[in-house]
DNA sequence: GTCTATACGGTGATAGAC
DNA sequence: GTCTATCACCGTATAGAC
């Protein structure tokens, strides 16, 4: 692995454990066995480090809910997967999605890494709107309010999700993810 | 208004819109128009004014969530004014409710506002618990699953009050907080 | 690509005069 | 209670040798 993706791992694992301003080029060194200095080569600024990590997990994002919606036989199996996906990112509860991690943390972010945020938000719910239309066509998804409900049901769905993130790490314990989610998940999954 | 006092008001906004780390003692003067040291005479360190903004704060919520069940006549009132209140403290889309704000930035808060923030959260999800059962009961609610889904439902909906704030900074747009709150409040609310 | 060395502002915090 | 002055440290960032 070549030094870049390197510190883009260990970016992406700082900023979700603890958000972009979390973090400095010193902690970064030394957890990849280098010097600051080397790190502004590859990254001049931090908001470039930033920006890289944000992008980088976008592409991986969109990617892995294309999958999602490929390899499950239908929408309710796409849904639990995705649930799963946000489940996941908690880790042992002091971690989040990058997304809710970078918008935590204020306006530490660069304008451009907002975007790229604002742009993220809109890829899932889109995303979740259109799983929400197929599973109530292929009656695999019981959606409330039927599928004109479908644009405000997903941007619900997101909000919960990192919302029941945002609560989870906030007492340290992953499970509270589960309670928090339990809910909607059994509104909108059929019995 | 004590300079105390100020200082509070002006901690607790800061804390909202830029969250702990995000403000400084300097920053703090400059507001109040003193200098920084006087700062810490009337807290010493930084995280003795966190405490100091998040105490007052957790009172005062825990007292206006107690007036919402006095002044409304039922259940279902006193749920549309919690919604409010936390639709509110989005103010132009750039604060969030406190919790929200401290869960947010990473582990930058002190161990002792970490606990209040906990047992903060845990008074919402209690308040809303009974509430669901409560209008059960009154019938001014409809709760799914009935009164024994009360304590995951209210945790859910904590998770999506924040979430939704989350959602709606990153977009700096306050309406988001509406489209992602209304598919649960249906879902809760007797048409 | 990585290093040493350094610049420079900001940060939380303290001492002591008024 | 507020001030000036000062502190040690840490943050991002740069220059230039190897």
């Amino acid at each position: 692995m070549s030094t870049r993706e390197l510190l883009i791992d260990l970016g992406e694992s700082a900023i979700r454990t603890r958000g972009f301003g979390g973090f400095s080029y010193a902690d970064l060194a030394a957890e990849a066995g280098i010097r600051k200095a080397s790190i502004h080569h590859h990254f001049p600024a931090k908001a470039d480090l930033g920006l890289a990590v944000l992008e980088r997990y976008v592409a991986r994002l969109q990617e892995a809910l294309a999958v999602f919606r490929a390899v499950q036989p239908d929408a309710a199996g796409a849904f639990r997967a995705a649930v799963s996906l946000y489940r996941d990112a908690l880790g042992d509860g002091s971690s989040m999605c990058l997304c809710a991690a970078i918008a935590g943390d204020g306006e530490r972010a660069s304008p451009a890494m907002l975007d790229r945020l604002a742009a993220a938000n809109a890829l899932v719910i889109d995303w979740f709107a259109q799983l929400f239309r197929d599973g109530a066509a292929d009656g695999s998804l019981d959606v409330p309010g039927g599928p004109t409900q479908a644009d405000a049901l997903a941007a619900a769905m997101l909000a919960q999700l990192q919302g029941a993130q945002l609560l989870a790490r906030a007492g340290s314990d992953p499970a509270i993810f589960d309670t928090a989610t339990a809910a909607l998940m059994q509104l909108v999954r059929r019995a």
